[in-house]
RNA sequence: GGGGAAAUACUCAAGCGGUCAACGAGGACAGACUGUAAAUCUGUUGGCUACGCCUUCGUAGGUUCGAAUCCUGCUUUCCCCA
């Protein structure tokens, strides 16, 4: 390795890393000899089926990132050609194909997001992005079942598990033979890399092995080369549910899909078992340093140092120093207790539309409050922020809702005294259900 | 093509002519305790002008004083025989 100020890392033995980490899965044997040789190029697909990747593609990112860290080339492949194909993996029913149209703008918005956490400029393990459609754009039908399917026997391809499944399982729905042959086209993406990026792995997540491998097999069949395959595991959270999903479903890296703020309460909601794995998969952090942070939030688990910590690294890296900043003063005022209605007040305006930016709201006219209204109305009818007035009647019973931090009973008549500002009223429904009423 | 069974709320699942807005479990939401965690305990989980009324048990009709419950057509799903 050339001692040049640009190169940012000395190697670092990347299969150990990540075992550390837990992120370590399955290896073709052998890889972690390979990588201690010296630089090595690895890259990873990602299936542009939304036009943001999501909180589940970003275990893949930093895959990607921690094998740069540790002195490697990442190449992170778009998949232009597969996303055409449509992957069959951990699909139990056969998937609807997206258009050209929207695919090229998938693309194109999750590319910009994979060059905020690359980095393109860090001499020759400078990270880069393919588009597997460039090489496929061109590739005839006859031409590949010829130079490629030729190599791979059905056999071979019946025997993963993605096949298996649709073909044997118990609740088998049979596949089409374009899904069938995806896992041909993934492969010899690998087998493009290897040849003309002198790229010697793949990573991925452990539900692509059997795409791994096919390309692996090509690259033996078609070049007599050697190509290797290291999947993470999948992140589990410790209630079973499906991580980087809420309630209102997926969480996206793009602040317009999913706010700034919501993004940062998704990781500072991280319960205490999840946490220590969170931090070790998203942080760059070493292990000396997370061990140390985990032994201090062990001493005093309600300072929820590393749920803090977590978010706070995470947000930054995806949305900047500014908005993370915003999230965290919005959570203060949204969370903290002692909150009341003179916090509001004395915040200025600015400040306050960009903390409530990400709170759902809504706008009635001016005279339902000065004209005094009751809290059952006003919560249902008036502000939709609960479904019916027997659910406001229900939450008032509960004690849970509160007008600008402070609980209120089902006599309450809302009047002008509880605008802030003279133009919102802050409601909430137990502490995590936010709205915001505006009056115009 | 022939025969049989089933369809109930977010999910699973009771119910077999009135006492059913519909048992129970899970989930979800809230309260207490906390730390925006977990566990635990408690409450809620169709709507309303609310001791009453209205709309809901695949769908459209019918029988009946009265139907989620019985009958008929339709739709869908599953099973068995060809």
């Amino acid at each position: 390795m050339v001692s040049d100020i640009n190169v940012p890392t000395a190697m670092k033995n990347f299969i150990e890393e990540l075992k550390w980490r837990g992120m370590y899965h399955q290896s073709v044997d052998g890889i972690e000899t390979e990588l201690n040789k010296g630089m090595a190029v690895g890259y990873i697909g990602f299936d542009p089926t939304a036009d943001s990747l999501g909180i589940g593609n970003m275990v893949q990112i930093m895959t990607l990132l921690h094998f740069q860290k540790c002195g490697h080339k990442p190449i992170a492949l778009v998949g232009g050609a597969t996303g055409m194909v449509g992957d069959p993996s951990g699909k139990s029913a056969e998937r609807n194909l997206l258009d050209e149209e929207t695919l090229n703008y998938n693309i194109a918005c999750q590319r910009v997001q994979l060059e905020q956490f690359l980095d393109f400029d860090c001499g020759e393990n400078s990270a880069e992005i393919v588009n597997n459609y460039d090489w496929f754009k061109d590739f005839g039908f006859l031409d590949f079942i010829r130079d490629v399917g030729k190599h791979i026997t059905v056999n071979y391809m019946k025997a993963k598990d993605s096949v298996k499944k649709r073909i044997d399982g118990d609740n088998k729905e049979g596949m089409s033979f374009t899904e069938f042959t995806y896992q041909l086209v993934q492969g010899y993406d690998f087998y493009h890399l290897w040849k003309n990026h002198n790229c010697l792995l793949q990573l991925g997540g452990s539900d692509q092995w059997g795409n791994i491998t096919t390309g692996t097999e090509m690259i033996k069949r078609l070049g007599g080369g050697k190509g290797y395959a290291v999947t993470t595991p999948l992140i589990t959270k410790s209630d079973g549910t499906k991580f980087g999903k809420t309630e209102e479903g997926n969480l996206w890296l793009d602040g317009k899909k999913t706010s700034p703020y919501a993004f940062y309460q998704f990781w500072l909601g991280a319960s205490d078992d999840d946490a220590p794995g969170y931090i070790r998969i998203f942080s760059t952090q070493s292990k000396e340093e997370l061990d140390a942070l985990e032994a201090t939030h062990q001493q005093d688990p309600a300072r929820r140092i590393l749920q803090n910590a977590l978010a706070d690294e995470i947000t930054e890296r995806v949305h900047g120093k500014t908005a993370l900043e915003l999230a965290k003063e919005a959570s203060g005022i949204l969370f903290k207790k002692e909150a009341r209605k003179a916090d509001f007040e004395r915040l200025p305006d600015d400040l306050l539309d960009a903390v409530f930016k990400d709170v759902p709201q809504t706008t009635i006219p001016r005279d339902v409050v000065t004209s005094g209204t009751a809290i059952i109305d006003f919560l249902s009818d008036h502000t939709g922020f609960l479904r019916s007035k027997g659910e406001a009647r229900r939450a008032l019973k509960e004690n849970s809702v509160s007008l600008n931090k402070k609980k209120v009973n089902d006599g309450y008549t809302v009047s002008e005294e509880d605008l802030v500002k003279g133009r919102f009223v802050f409601i909430q429904r137990g502490k995590k259900k936010q709205f915001i009423v505006n009056v115009e």
